[in-house]
DNA sequence: TCACTGACGGGGC
DNA sequence: CGCCCCGCCAGTG
């Protein structure tokens, strides 16, 4: 468990409810831009971390629903997503640019 | 040590 | 609009 990491869930943990971000938000954020890949690994392994992290409210930089695979159904994600007022529609998050929470170092 | 993979993103064609 | 290539970084065999 790396501090980078640490970092991403702690910051995936700070996004509010029936709001989203994307990956590459969140690895710009920690100061490695053009990691979002890592962010995502680093999601891979959110499972298994305490507090629980709110993985479903990260999704690509398009809105898309890309990791609801690896939620333990396949439409897990989107009901997580919806149950917070956030809609889906094939697998996409709409007005994306309206619920995209940019985390910021002041908050 | 090298090669490959991945819940990504940007750019070229 | 779809496809491909490349950069990015951590984990794995």
């Amino acid at each position: 468990m790396n501090d980078f990491y640490k970092r991403v869930y702690a910051l995936v943990r700070k996004i509010p409810k029936g709001r989203v971000a994307s990956y590459g938000d969140i690895a710009e954020h920690l100061g490695t831009k053009g990691s979002a890949r890592t962010v995502g690994y680093a999601m891979n392994n959110a499972h298994a971390v305490s507090p629980p992290i709110p993985a479903h409210r990260v999704v690509n930089r398009n809105g898309l629903l890309t990791g609801k695979h690896h939620f333990g159904s396949p439409t897990m994600m989107q009901q997580l997503l919806e149950n917070e007022g956030v809609k889906i529609i094939d697998d996409q998050v709409q007005d994306f640019e309206k619920l995209r929470w940019i985390p910021r170092k002041r908050n």
